[in-house]
RNA sequence: GCGCUUGUGGCUCAAUGGAUAGAGCGCUGGCCUCCGGAGCCAGUUGUUGGGGGUUCGAGUCCCUCCAAGCGCGCCA
């Protein structure tokens, strides 16, 4: 439909520059909305503002809506100052959407857009240290709402966990389990400065204790951080199955390093003429790519810096045949970006090619009280304690309703809450009572299965029905401009919209009523609505519960 | 000091450069003999941190100041 009109205003811009009324050259895009309000139609273009011309905007924008009025499912044009052109459809084809949305279902906002193109989309990769915390948790929420998205758009989405399984911090964790498992055997012990003090240690020097006694004293450091590393990690994978998130790929830092990949990267920044020595180290012109300083990679004990691994690791990304990549860092790793974005730029990579998000910290308050954290010093909520308490649903809910970027203060105190005053629950609830009027009617015999009828649905006259539809029309924009942007929150935003004007008109209209063709019509737009929530809500990894 | 991010009703947050800045929570008052009251309706709350600029049009872009968070290692 878009294509259409977007088609016939191209040809009055063109009739438009016959006329040597246009200043300057033909815009190759034209620009056609969603309209923001249901007054100013259903799409609108503000390309009679755009061009420049000696004539005023209103005069081109009438002469650009005549073009339109040839369309087929247009109702109406009409232009408004100071040069709006709004397009109104016709609302046969509004039951043309229902009836896509019904027909297609669960795929119904799902495109080929992205054309199976192969996309990594990496995030979490926490150090196996520490329990996953609540930041991590909002890393995961956003990682696989943008992984399934992508996929909706028609990509081959990878989803991989980075595993820091190797270096000084694993080193430091076998130190601090070993001082722990002294203390508890009774004997002297110290935990490095740096170390991990969190209690989860002291469990893991415990049930080593009770398994093997003191037989491990002798064992070397390296055993320790193995042990320790392993344990945890496979705590972390069951907190984040629990969260229901799911990766495809753990790619190990360690079995980076073993390979030849780390040396190789380097050794093709030395070729490009990237990488010098001074002082005995190796370092990378990372100024040349607007860094404020070179970065070293291999330090003069000849031990590689976080860097290095990392660029081998990005290489690898590309020649496992990924074009694009998406990275989710925290905030601690934004000044560390340049650098990384340089080398892949070094070593001929598209600087558009690799996408990082940085997903701001989440400050967690009981009430009005800031809950502080430090996974060092083992003061922290884990994700496994919040989803306890609130749910992997409302904790979702939280995650996504602000944008990456922003900080997120999480009360959770009001996402305990089972009751109004927690909005979790209010997009789920309209989804349960659609299915409790389905089931409703059901019993009463009315059945809305098999074919739709265009001509039933005329029966929706109502501006609230017309309204809804309207909403069902947006839907595959928005996914496919959330794919684009790559920003989560206004799925969120549509989904409580869609919700809310569901339950007033509810409130407003009977949806089973005493005529046949009406209750279909409405009952069918009432599925409708329940298949864009549910739709919607998977999206975004949150449950579409029946009853709650 | 430098860099990144953020600043919108009392609180938590929305708003592809677009039209009258929207929701929820809170507060006040209403709504089930009938499809789920975790809902609905009405009312209340705004100099979009301050100041300049670009634009037909700025919460959004640019400059500057203020405030908060994070980062500025041969740590990871």
């Amino acid at each position: 439909m878009k294509q259409k009109i977007t088609l016939s205003l191209e040809k009055g811009i063109e009739g438009l520059e016959a006329k040597n009324l246009l200043k300057s050259p033909i815009p190759k895009k034209v620009p056609l909305s969603l309209s923001v309000a249901s007054q100013f139609g259903d799409l609108t273009t503000n390309i009679a503002l755009q061009l420049k011309s000696e004539k005023r905007p209103m005069t081109l924008a009438n002469i650009l809506a005549e073009s339109l009025k040839e369309v087929e499912l247009i109702e109406k044009v009409e232009v408004r100052e100071p040069g709006f052109i709004n397009i109104f459809l016709k609302k046969e084809f509004l039951y043309q959407v229902l009836s896509w949305v019904l027909e297609k279902g669960e795929k119904f906002g799902s495109s080929q857009a992205g054309k199976g193109k192969k996309i990594l989309v990496e995030f979490v990769s926490a150090n196996p240290t520490g329990p996953l915390t609540i930041a991590h948790g909002r890393q995961a929420a956003l990682g696989e709402a943008i992984a399934k998205i992508l996929s909706a758009n028609g990509y081959q989405v990878t989803k991989e966990y980075y595993l820091n399984d190797v270096g000084s911090q694993i080193d430091l964790l076998g130190e601090s389990l070993l001082a722990r498992y002294r203390e508890i055997l009774g004997l002297p012990f110290s935990i490095p400065a740096d170390g991990y003090f969190g209690d989860y240690l002291k469990t893991i020097a415990r049930e080593l204790k009770d398994k093997y006694k003191d037989k491990l004293l002798a064992k070397e450091k390296d055993f320790f951080s193995h042990l320790a590393a392993n344990k945890i990690l496979s705590e972390i994978k069951k907190d984040l199955s629990d969260f229901k998130v799911h990766f495809d790929s753990w790619f190990s830092e360690e079995k980076l390093r073993q390979s030849s990949e780390v040396k190789k990267a380097l050794s093709q920044l030395e070729e490009k003429g990237y990488l010098y020595r001074r002082d005995g180290a190796a370092w990378f012109k990372s100024t040349s790519f607007g860094d404020e300083k070179d970065r070293v990679l291999q330090k003069r004990n000849g031990a590689y810096t976080y860097l290095a691994p990392d660029i081998g690791y990005h290489q690898n990304k590309y020649e496992r045949g990924y074009h694009s990549l998406i990275n989710l860092f925290g905030p601690d790793h934004d000044g560390y970006i340049p650098r990384l974005k340089g080398a892949l730029i070094a070593l001929g990579h598209p600087s558009h090619s690799l996408s990082i998000i940085i997903v701001q910290l989440t400050t967690l308050y009981q009430g009005k009280k800031k809950l502080s954290m430090s996974t060092r010093k083992g003061e922290f909520i884990t994700l496994r304690e919040l989803i306890k308490e609130v749910g992997a649903d409302v904790a979702r809910y939280f995650f996504l309703s602000r944008k990456s970027q922003s900080h997120l203060d999480f009360d959770l105190e009001l996402a305990k809450k089972n009751s109004s005053e927690n909005p979790a629950y209010y997009i789920q609830y309209a989804h349960s009572r659609i299915c409790s009027i389905m089931k409703f009617a059901r019993e009463k015999g009315i059945s809305c299965e098999g074919r739709i009828k265009l001509s039933c649905l005329s029966s929706l006259k109502e501006k609230e029905e017309l309204n809804i539809l309207r909403f069902l029309f947006r839907f595959p924009y928005l996914i496919e401009t959330s794919g684009k942007t790559l920003q989560v929150q206004p799925i969120l935003s549509f989904l409580q919209e869609l919700a809310g004007d569901f339950h007033s008109y509810y409130n407003k209209f009977r949806i089973v009523t005493k005529t046949g063709d009406l209750t279909r019509a409405r009952l069918w737009l009432t599925k409708g609505v329940g298949i864009i929530l549910r739709n919607g809500l998977s999206l975004l990894g949150i449950s579409a519960p029946e009853k709650m």
